[in-house]
Formats: C-alpha cells, sequence, structure tokens
DNA sequence: TCGATCACCGTAAACGTTTACGGTACTATG
DNA sequence: CATAGTACCGTAAACGTTTACGGTGATCGA
C-alpha cells in the first residue's frame, strides 16, 4: 500500500477523490480537501513524478542544457547561477523545476539533446551555447517540444531568444574609441563557430565603416573564452609590429589573462592601449579599472524564462505581452582602462 | 500505437522481447536480438523514461543538488564544470545521466531535498555545501537513498565523502610561514557555518601551537567566499593597527579581491605581505603570482563518483576497492607572493 | 409527487514499461 | 518412443498516478 492509495486508505475515501483534492479541482467539498491537504502534510506524501508524468505525459520539469567541457561555455559558474536563481523565480511560480542537463564533452550535443528528448525529461528547454546554425532548433521544433534559447542563431524556427546587445556594444565601443582618436583597434572573438562572435565582428566592421575606416582583419582575434585565451591574446597583440591602439573584447573573463599579460610586458591598459570589455564579478576587481557592459544576470533569467511560458500553452495566459526575442541592452560602466586619448 | 509497443508491431514480435532484446536479458534469440536493435535505431525508439522507472522503481537518474544563489558555492567560475566533467566520465560507463539539481536561494535546501526525494527524482544524489551539522544527511540515510558529498561534516551517517585536505593545506602554509619568520599570521573562512571554515581554522591554530604560537581569535577573517569578499578582507586587514605579516586563504577566488584592496593601498604580495591561497584557473593571472594549493578538479569529480558508485548495490562490484572516504591532497605552487623573509 | 438539476464521490481505464509465468517447439537422453 | 531438458517467446500483471464516466443522494421547481 503506497502513495496515493495509502492517502486515501487513512482518509476512508477514493484516490480518485484524493487526486482531485490534491489538484485542485472543481468537483470535490471543500471540506474534505481541507482534510485531504493536512493528511497529506502530515504524512509528508508528495506524488510520485513517474507516475504522474506517465499518465499526463508532463514532467513539470524545465531543462537548462549545457555543456560540461568550460572552454565551450566562455561563461563560468557564477554566471550561470545568477541566470538559474532568475529562471527559477519565475518557475517556482507555476510549480515548475530548474534541472541543468550536463552534457559531458566527450558525448555529441545533438545526439545527447535526442536521447533527453526522447526519454521524455522535460517539458521543455532552454539551450546555451547556441551556434551560428544549430540543428539543435531544427529537431526540437520537429518533435514540438517548446524551448528557448540563450543566443541567436541563423537558424530560425521560431522559437523565443534572448541575447545580449553584441551589435550596441560593438557600435557603442567602436564610436567612443574613435572619438577618443583611435584607428587601430582590434576585436576578439570566441575560437569556435558560436554565433555572438559573427555577430559581434561584423558589426564593429560595420561601426567603423561608418567612420571611414576599415576593420583590419589581421586584428581579429580569435580565442578559447577564457582567461589563458586572454592572455594569447596579449602575446599576439605584443608580438604585433604596428600594434593597435585599443582593442574590443566580447568574453568577459579574457580581460583577466589579458590584463596580466601586458602587465608582464609593462604595457599598461589606459596608457598605452585602450580596452573596452565586459564586466563580471571577478573584472570589477581589475587594475587599472576595466571600461566595459555590465548586465543583471537575475534579470536576464527572469526574461528567458517569461519568454519561454509566453511559448508554452499551458501558460501563455500568464504572460500575453512577454517579449518572445529581446537583445538585452547593457550598460557601459567607465573605467580607467580607456581613459586616454591620441592626438589627432 | 506508440513506443515499444510500435516497434514490436513492426518487428512484428511481442513487446516482451523486445523489452528483453534491449535490456540485455539472455533469454532471446541473438538473431532477433540483432533485429530488435536495428529496427530500434533505424525508428529512433528511445524508452520513455516515465514508463520504466515507474516500474523499475529506478531513474538511472544521479542528482547533483546545488544552491544558486551564487555567494553560497564559494567556490571558483568554473569548479563545478570541471567536477562535473569528471563526474560524468564515470557515469557515462553506466548509462547513468547526471543532472544539477538547482535550489533556488529563494526555498529551503532541506525541503528541496525532501521534495526530490519523494517525487523519486533520482536513484542516488552529491551533496555539496556540506555544513558542520547536516540535516540533510540524516534524511537521506533514513530514506536509504545512497548519495555522498563533496565535503565532510561532524553529522556521519556513514555515507561517502570526498574532501579536500584542509588541514595538510593549514599545516603546509603555517609551517612554510613560520619558518620564513612570520608569527603574526592573519586566516580566513567562509562566513557561515560550512564545515571547511571550522577544519581550516582549527587546523591553523593547532599548527602555530606546535611552534609554540597561538592564532589571535581577532585575525581570523570571515567573509563572503567571493571577490567581493576578499576585498573587504583587505580593508580589514589595512585598518589594523598591527598589521599581520602573512594570510592565508581558504577560498579560491577571494585573492582576487583581496589583491585588488591591497593594490590600491600600495601594499604588495611578497613584499609588504605573504599571501598563500587556492588556485583556479582566474588565480593564475594574478600579479605577483600566487603561492597557493592546486587540484584537479576533473579527477576529483571522478574520485566521487566512483566512491558513489561503489555503495550502490547494484554497482557495486564494479569498484569493489574505490576509497570511500578520502581527503584530496593538494600541491603547492610555489609563486612571489609569500616570496620574503623576515628577519630573525 | 415526480423529474430535473446539482454537488460530490467511487470505479476503472489508461499512460509505457518490465518481468514473472507459462507455453511451444525442438533437442538430447535413455 | 517417451521423457526430460532447453531455448525462445507471448501473455498479462504491476508500477502510481490522473481523469472520463457514471452513480448516489439531496435540493428544487412545477
Amino acid at each position: 500500500m503506497t502513495g496515493i492509495r495509502r492517502l486515501a486508505q487513512h482518509l476512508d475515501i477514493s484516490i480518485g477523490t484524493v487526486s482531485r483534492a490534491l489538484n485542485g479541482r472543481p468537483d470535490v467539498n471543500e471540506e474534505t480537501r481541507k482534510r485531504v491537504l493536512e493528511a497529506a502534510a502530515e504524512l509528508g506524501y508528495v506524488p510520485n513524478q513517474s507516475g504522474r508524468s506517465l499518465r499526463q505525459g508532463t514532467t513539470n520539469i524545465i531543462g537548462f542544457m549545457m555543456q560540461t567541457g568550460t572552454e565551450i561555455t566562455g561563461q563560468g559558474d557564477t554566471f550561470f547561477m545568477s541566470v538559474f536563481d532568475g529562471v527559477q523565480t519565475v518557475f517556482a511560480r507555476h510549480h515548475l523545476d530548474l534541472v541543468a542537463l550536463l552534457c559531458s564533452s566527450e558525448e555529441d550535443p545533438d545526439d545527447y539533446l535526442r536521447r533527453v528528448v526522447a526519454r521524455g525529461f522535460a517539458d521543455a528547454l532552454i539551450l546555451s551555447s547556441t551556434q551560428r546554425h544549430d540543428p539543435r532548433f531544427e529537431f526540437l521544433a520537429k518533435r514540438k517540444i517548446p524551448f528557448a534559447t540563450l543566443g541567436r542563431s541563423l537558424t530560425d524556427v521560431g522559437q523565443p531568444w534572448l541575447d545580449l546587445d553584441f551589435e550596441g556594444m560593438a557600435q557603442t565601443s567602436i564610436d567612443r574609441l574613435v572619438a577618443k582618436g583611435h584607428r587601430r583597434i582590434a576585436v576578439t572573438r570566441p575560437h569556435d563557430d558560436v554565433n555572438l562572435g559573427h555577430l559581434f565582428v561584423d558589426q564593429s566592421a560595420e561601426a567603423l565603416a561608418a567612420h571611414g575606416l576599415s576593420l583590419d582583419l589581421d586584428l581579429v582575434f580569435r580565442s578559447t573564452p577564457n582567461e589563458a585565451g586572454g592572455y594569447q591574446i596579449a602575446q599576439q597583440l605584443l608580438a604585433k609590429k604596428d600594434r593597435p591602439t585599443a582593442i574590443l573584447l566580447v568574453n568577459e573573463t579574457i580581460a583577466i589573462g589579458l590584463y596580466r599579460g601586458l602587465n608582464e610586458a609593462g604595457v599598461k591598459p589606459g596608457r598605452d592601449i585602450a580596452i573596452i570589455g565586459r564586466h563580471s564579478p571577478q573584472s570589477h576587481f581589475l587594475s587599472p579599472s576595466l571600461t566595459g557592459f555590465a548586465l543583471s544576470r537575475r534579470d536576464l533569467g527572469i526574461a528567458l524564462a517569461e519568454a519561454l511560458l509566453a511559448t508554452m500553452p499551458a501558460f501563455r495566459h500568464f504572460y500575453p505581452d512577454a517579449e518572445l526575442r529581446k537583445v538585452w541592452r547593457e550598460d557601459l560602466i567607465e573605467g580607467e582602462s580607456d581613459a586616454f586619448s591620441l592626438p589627432a
């Protein structure tokens, strides 16, 4: 005798009534509903998830897929932890649980996703590390699994997405640097085909063109999106005969390695080279302080969750006017790393 | 017509045989097994997890519980990602899936755990952020849920654990500093009741006592285990009239904030104060370079997973001589941050 | 008084698996 | 040839829920 049956026996009513009472169905006496809820709390009854989802075809779980090979994500634990926290505050309102689906670095992400979906793991998914062309989108769309992505892609199946405003950052940065007299400006991008790299570089080139300048392809640095990558960029930068006077960083973490590499060579940000990057908890402690873009990760998570739910029939009416696709603006925080101007 | 039934109809055999074939049961003709496997691959059949776990009472999922409030984790940026990767390489051998169970900062961890267990989410669990007294352990033991923990606790229900060698680090650090002539040595610890703080401080005091010195309680700094906490410690350190000549950092990330705070005041590590900390990907880029302890997080994850499986009846025989409880040694990497000696 | 409506509740089927049990055809053994 | 054993396979029950359906007693209107 187990689960709901035990509870029903204890109350001397049928399991159907117990289930209805717990699930807030209208056709049950308020008096008995109260008794059921009390008994459930007393006995510590929680519906078995397997039974429930087998019957309903729904799991009340939303999966956030991420790769555990850290070089790939380019974001750290704390980035996602903060985003998760925002996502969860929304999901909690609907009794949905967020779990992180961890794809090992040894497994193909597409295969992993297929497996997750086929097993009926989650009702909906959030994807990160979106590729410029991402086959996962088409797969999920075909299976009619609701999903949202953190990051745009050229693959478009109508899914909601949130993304950071890489174009805006490129535009603002270029304008700012050009106004300070810079002409040779370098940009960075991740080494792989992640979409944000394309957006950032393309917009940088466009912004430069608007000023009558062009982006020197020799000044587009690819690196792994972590501290080591930043250090490598410093080496490449220092090795250039005609060194650029400024550099744009698309990733949050490489600033740390870059600072270190430059520092070893006696090249000081804000005096010998201008740097504009993106802020993270760590970057606030760089010296000289970094000029860079910052955002509320928690708010980002909230918006992402709401965009996802707005596409799910069961929750759509809660979010009638959610923004399904949004470029998330970041604020520029002025620091010392681009403090100087060049002579005209 | 769905799932296994469709597959069976397609092959014109019974669902029982299909199931047996897929699950590697002996009483099925190898010829038909081959046909079944081929058809399954062709049709992309994957057993529905709800049906399977309802029947078997097992989910093939191992949950790694963590809190999404980032200050709580207290580890470096990609600490967990690396550990996960190690854990997964072990689990993959047994067709187990690792998911991160994310407890929102707004929910009580004990409640969350109760809910997860009652719902029958995972076959086993890994817990982090272990408290000095941790009621979760007793709860899981009573429910007979296998689990392992990343971190020791005074609560002992016989579960396997792995932990970092905080005592060893304290001992080595103190010995090293005393040999260099230091007498006033400060130590840090997390602000909350996480167990490692006690271990570290206690052992530091003991090591000092062995040298005829005592730990000044005024030199035990509590902080949030992140960059901001390190910055605060710098402020407190600088405000002391009789400033300590050395400081031990138990956390990986606070070094960054501490460096920044000291740097602002013109206090240079390795010249004006000795620092021994712990390494993370970020800390490799501090300047002057940090003297600190380092470990392979991936190996740690592997050991943790093996310890857990060694306690589960279904997998025990794969790991007959796994170390169920282990203090994980870290190697000291010499840097410049404690380079100087004091006059005798 | 009778039928209709209503509030509430019990019954049983269904979700997709796994597996105990029994059955069939074939082989081996005497 | 009879029997026992073996290899393989089909049948159906079970896991814990939810929910469509029908049933009961009470209330109400005519």
